[in-house]
DNA sequence: CCGCGATGTGAATCCTTCC
DNA sequence: AGGAAGGATTCACATCGCG
């Protein structure tokens, strides 16, 4: 049990737990700032059914209807904006949203977004391997649909795990196109009758790759569009602790069942690939301390330049005394420099990053408990 | 010379010429209903700040043109709703508009379209084989730019030549998702300096798709951000009529240049757009995200070594992490090491390679959407 | 003439901590 | 809060010079 240090307490969270009723009078009755992340799949249907349908129910007819296409746009609009301001009361400073959707609602959504105040930080292309043809071949395939991931506000530090996307991409960047299968086989859920239990159940995949990106263990993940409990079956993996909201008792039961069955993984493959970033800062000046390297000994760069290491753990050249950072830059007529990875010393007729020395000081730190 | 068959004459047409000056102005001084196609690529209002250095200190040129800075997403809004109401007078009933743009200013296009009357057909994601990385670390590598394409009202009888883009694209439907490569090498036009003479030319190969799939010959296309003219290079190549509009008389120059160096049916821009098929990369993560393996699984080599996977795709053995091929390498002592066939793991008691997961994913690529 | 390494570059909302 | 300083960070190509 966690002791209630800040101001903004998670305790009455209801994490784990699927609420019911409505996305908006539900997320108004969370405390604010409470959530790291959150994943929302809003309805697309504009005007093909459920709540979201045009007020007067007529049909559109054709060619220059307008007023018509717009007061439905606009109740959707209402409905977007209502529920975007609700979960973005529920966002801690510092957390983040992702939306999904398709071009008949994204573009609503983008917009919506932008003017309630959330950053864009990407948009992400699902792109699906294996997408439904078009079949009367008047159009293109549809055969991806959009995910806008956004922060809180501008400036904002949202948590994105770089190395741990990196490496599931086997070392390469992940781009802003994902390439994944549609949902369908073993894990698509069945109803009693052995239809599929809803209609747009999102990949697991898609939703671990979200995860692990842009959360970390313990993270409380919301989810108002709980639908089958995606998101909540691979927090549950995760590690992550979720909350999810749905309207439809049909969809609880199943989503309820469905986490219940899954289980956590093992700690240790939990533990992601971290950044350099996040490793202790290991000021130069141990290295001379330490006597790893000398008071007066010279430092060589890979272009040929040379310094000398001074006791207080600063560098002098020709021309110019400072950081390790400082003289690289300067000697390089760079606008910065990486000292660590720039300067290399001799060591029995090799030359030697000194960036190796602090490794060996990191790994010190990290052996023993302090 | 045509004859006059329609009440919409279009004999008074600036056909395959640059007009000058301000967009929305310009197409209010063209005769209403008598344009096929509008190809549109307006300023993103990229909002930029400072500088962007490349890892190796180089400064990365940014779009800090003029005519891409708006003081607000209401001025930027103002001006997208005025010109798409301009473009919209323009078309015949039957016409149909693309709109090309990122995520910082796709979503405000989209839902302008959606308001102005315009029934959105496809958003179709133009993937970059060659985008610029995210240097920093911070986000995604931003791979992709969105296209709209929309059809001037709902029910409208829009071109589609189905046949021609699957034909394009070797016999299969054309997907919504079009991988093609930025413009550079010898298409990317260069000024006097040898420096590129618009910053944000599109490739010839993105025209080509979008005239042969929604325009046929003869047709009128209207560009009204014209910049150095791919839109009137390529509908010449095409033997489609062109109007383009630009405010810069320098990008006008050498539109104008470029333009009349073009011969009908060159076929150019074809060669681009045909794939190049080499076998997937398939990432070792994407196992793990599929969940054809579990984070917490045990894999073993024919040697008897053994690793857990990580949810990132890295494995972990006793005293290493990293990749299927460095822990492999490692483990073996060996310098390099092919992870897909070292490493197996286990299946209703048989022992099986990872590698035939990896078939798996490989023959679901190459799936036909039928 | 070919191959290889060095160099250059593309619509980019691209850092974090300390004082 | 604002400035200074530490120091982390890239993929796919195209072009060019050199051996």
């Amino acid at each position: 049990m966690k002791t209630m240090t800040k101001k903004k307490s998670t305790a009455v969270l209801p994490l784990n737990t699927i609420l019911a009723g409505d996305c908006i009078e539900a997320m108004n009755s969370l405390p604010e700032e409470s959530v790291d992340l959150i994943f929302a799949d809003p309805p697309y249907n504009l005007q093909l059914k459920g709540d979201l349908h045009r007020p007067d129910n007529s049909r559109v007819d054709a060619v220059d209807d307008h007023w018509d296409q717009f007061s439905s746009f606009a109740v959707y609009d209402k409905f977007t904006r209502e529920w975007l301001k609700a979960a973005r009361r529920l966002l801690k400073p510092n957390g983040a949203i992702w939306v999904i959707g398709s071009y008949h609602n994204i573009f609503r959504v983008g917009a919506s977004l932008q003017d309630a105040g959330y950053w864009i930080l990407n948009d992400v292309v699902w792109r699906k391997s294996n997408p439904m043809p078009n079949f009367r071949g008047k159009r293109f395939t549809n055969a991806h649909e959009t995910m806008i991931w956004a922060s809180k506000s501008e400036g904002a530090k949202y948590t994105f795990n770089y190395e741990a996307l990196k490496a599931l991409n086997e070392g390469i960047q992940m781009r802003s196109d994902w390439v994944l299968p549609i949902c369908n086989g073993g894990e698509r859920l069945k109803d009693s009758n052995g239809d599929k239990a809803h209609p747009t159940q999102k990949p697991e995949g898609l939703l671990h790759r979200v995860l692990v990106g842009s959360t970390n263990p313990g993270d409380v993940v919301l989810d108002p569009f709980f639908g089958t409990g995606t998101t909540g079956a691979v927090a549950k993996m995760l590690g992550r602790d979720w909350i999810g909201i749905e309207r439809e008792e049909a969809y609880r039961e199943v989503a309820t069942r469905r986490i219940a069955s899954v289980r956590k993984f093992d700690r240790e493959a939990l533990q992601v690939s971290t950044s350099k970033r996040a490793e202790p800062r290991v000021p130069f000046g141990q290295l001379v301390e330490r006597g790893m390297l000398r008071p007066g000994e010279t430092l060589t760069s890979p272009s040929g330049k040379i310094a000398k290491v001074r006791a207080d753990g600063t560098l002098i050249g020709d021309d110019v005394k400072g950081s390790i950072h400082q003289v690289g830059a300067h000697l390089e007529g760079a606008p910065s420099c990486n000292g660590w990875t720039y300067w290399h010393f001799r060591r029995e007729g090799k030359t030697v990053s000194i960036d190796v020395l602090r490794q060996q000081i990191r790994a010190e730190m990290t052996d023993r408990p302090h």
